[in-house]
DNA sequence: ACACATCGCGTCAACGTTGACGTAATCTAG
DNA sequence: CTAGATTACGTCAACGTTGACGCGATGTGT
């Protein structure tokens, strides 16, 4: 009965769970438990994890005691012995943006769906910071994380992933347990090329980031790629750099107008600088969709109810955010499989009024 | 030198720390670096956490070896001998929606300034899934939570209080360990009404949300309570309850124009519903402000761009994150000065073009 | 010179769980 | 009927850390 030496000393609080059944005031424990089974731990445990090796009527008794005793395995314990504590990161640079938002509510769910929770973590896009949440997640035990980059911190990821197993959100490092998912930007960028050509578009222009780097400036690949495909031997279209703000894409329409006034469809980096062209084509009275032409890139809510409402592409955050959680989780599976190739998940015409 | 028995069966290993001095494989414990110092393991701790009992030159020691093995404490460990995790919960019912997105990130980064980690939770507003996170939670050993209620959970709140001390945003518990902070929303009805009667407006109504409980309806009470104290002796303005939506504010609107022609300022209930008003207004060919002023509430980012740019009562949705997070750490505090008194934080009227 | 405090450590057990292994009782095969 | 397998457990140590306590060496007051 007693096999807990432990008891013997404190059998004197009120509560004690051998004499009245009732929850006590701490958490109970496996040996709460199997006290009240009369079994050993372990057995207890071989019941709550599943295992074999007892009889079908000590595994009821034992779950009627876990019952009256509101028994949790205590997973900070469990997950000392075991090193796996089911937590995962997930690290992005500012939650304030709908983009990571999104992205860290289809993660969370896809982690809570396998057991797992997740700590989440904003950077601010730089290093420092980026460098101390991975540090404190490491700290904490997580069995792997995902991460949008800060910029140039390739480095920092590859000393984690000596520990942890990585998934980056749109962002490829050379490290074989390092993977990345992201979306086909370039696809995308064709799509609306090709939805602005159906609508009668021959002259085409686009508002893109000067802040991309070079290896995340695949729109304007796609871009360009689509519309040598449609206009073989024509010159390129214009693209004018400018920051990815509705002043940004006010502007820079307003730039590729004066170059060019025959220009009557705009492809914009985001869905913001759209509403900027949108903007910018009203100043100067024209007509949306009559006269410009626009589509935008994301598909942010505000798409939906601008007015005229935003012809965009969309990207299914909440989905990114699942794959990547199926990625962590794959490559944590420990099958020397290697890690898994990284993923470009689709994405989708919305056809609105701005075209 | 060799404290730590485990080592003579491992040594063949490659990079060794007593061989090498690089750090090993797996990640170095207490007993590596008491190992490379020559002390023992509870020295380390003891420098570790600052506590006293040890040389100044053993600390410098300490801490070279501790820089050298890339040392780092394993919160796990510590959290299974401390009962303390150094992690919080942040319990909303969905992460897509701006509000508590912003609100995840001004806790989160409260959190880290304090050394604790969130982890993030979505409840979908469903009792069972907040139940089953709160549990998981529990189980993972959390110091303290944030919750946004489901709509009647009190009760499961009250069993999980039992273990955790709750804030809880925008919601009253009465619990000794559950308190409460949220923002002023009679406030903020009072300044949206101060405001447009400010502006000239005598004739007002307002656009409720039609799903609020009454303990949440506190916008309605504010609007009343203002209008009653400006215009004594008056009817009541009138108050259309509609889903708090686009098209919902549209409709209201459009009901109270009809019912009530002479009305020149819409109160809304956010500023979705708020854009509805706006939307009805020129529908019926009316101008906004000129023939009809209408302020919002929340300043969701929206707010700013729409033409017009909204008026609206602004919400610090960070601040309310950040607060929300000192609340909880003071009731950790373990001070049995009872729990926190319920906070409200303040609201402000940010005007723009609509008014 | 002696009692006593302080310093600078070390030892041991415990936190709650699981992995490795042991073992008595029962079953199975020949 | 007996060797060997199987079942249903129990025992013990370990995960990495800290709390409680011990202890010898050195300082301090009288």
């Amino acid at each position: 009965m007693t096999n807990n030496p432990a008891d013997s000393t404190s059998e004197s609080l009120p509560d004690s769970p051998g004499a009245t059944g009732q929850p006590a005031d701490r958490r109970s424990t496996l040996h709460d438990v199997a006290a009240r089974v009369g079994v050993s731990p372990r057995t207890v445990s071989r019941v709550v994890n599943n295992e074999e090796g007892f009889s079908e009527a000590t595994r009821e008794r034992v779950l009627e005691a876990i019952e009256e005793l509101e028994y949790r395995p205590n997973l900070v314990a469990r997950g000392l012995v075991t090193q796996q504590t089911r937590t995962l990161g997930l690290v992005v640079t500012d939650l304030s943006d709908p983009f990571f938002a999104e992205l860290a509510n289809g993660a969370q769910r896809a982690a809570i769906t396998n057991r797992y929770n997740v700590f989440l973590c904003a950077t601010d896009n730089e290093a420092d910071q980026q460098a101390n949440v991975l540090d404190s997640l490491r700290s904490h035990g997580i069995d792997g994380t995902i991460v949008f980059p800060a910029t140039d911190t390739d480095d920092g990821l590859r000393r984690v992933a000596a520990d942890v197993p990585i998934v980056c959100v749109d962002h490829e490092v050379d490290h074989p347990r390092i993977t990345t998912v992201s979306s086909d930007l370039v696809a995308g960028a064709r799509m609306a090329v090709e939805h602005l050509v159906d609508r009668g578009h021959t002259k085409l222009g686009m508002v893109a980031s000067k802040f991309s780097p070079s290896d995340r400036r695949r729109r304007e690949v796609g871009f360009l790629a689509a519309h040598r495909k449609l206009f073989p031997g024509t010159p390129e279209p214009m693209i004018v750099r400018t920051e990815p703000t509705l002043e940004g894409g006010r502007s820079a329409t307003a730039e590729l107008l004066d170059r060019d006034p025959s220009i009557t469809g705009i492809f914009a980096y985001n869905d913001i600088t759209a509403i900027g062209a949108i903007l910018a084509a009203t100043d100067r009275g024209l007509t949306v969709p009559g006269d410009l032409a626009v589509v935008g890139f994301d598909d942010v809510p505000l798409a939906a109810v601008f007015g005229p409402p935003l012809t965009t592409i969309r990207i299914d955050r909440e989905r990114l955010g699942q794959v990547a959680i199926e990625m962590v989780l794959a490559m944590m599976g420990g099958s020397r499989t290697g890690r898994p190739s990284p993923q470009i998940l689709p994405v989708e015409l919305v056809v609105r009024a701005s075209t």
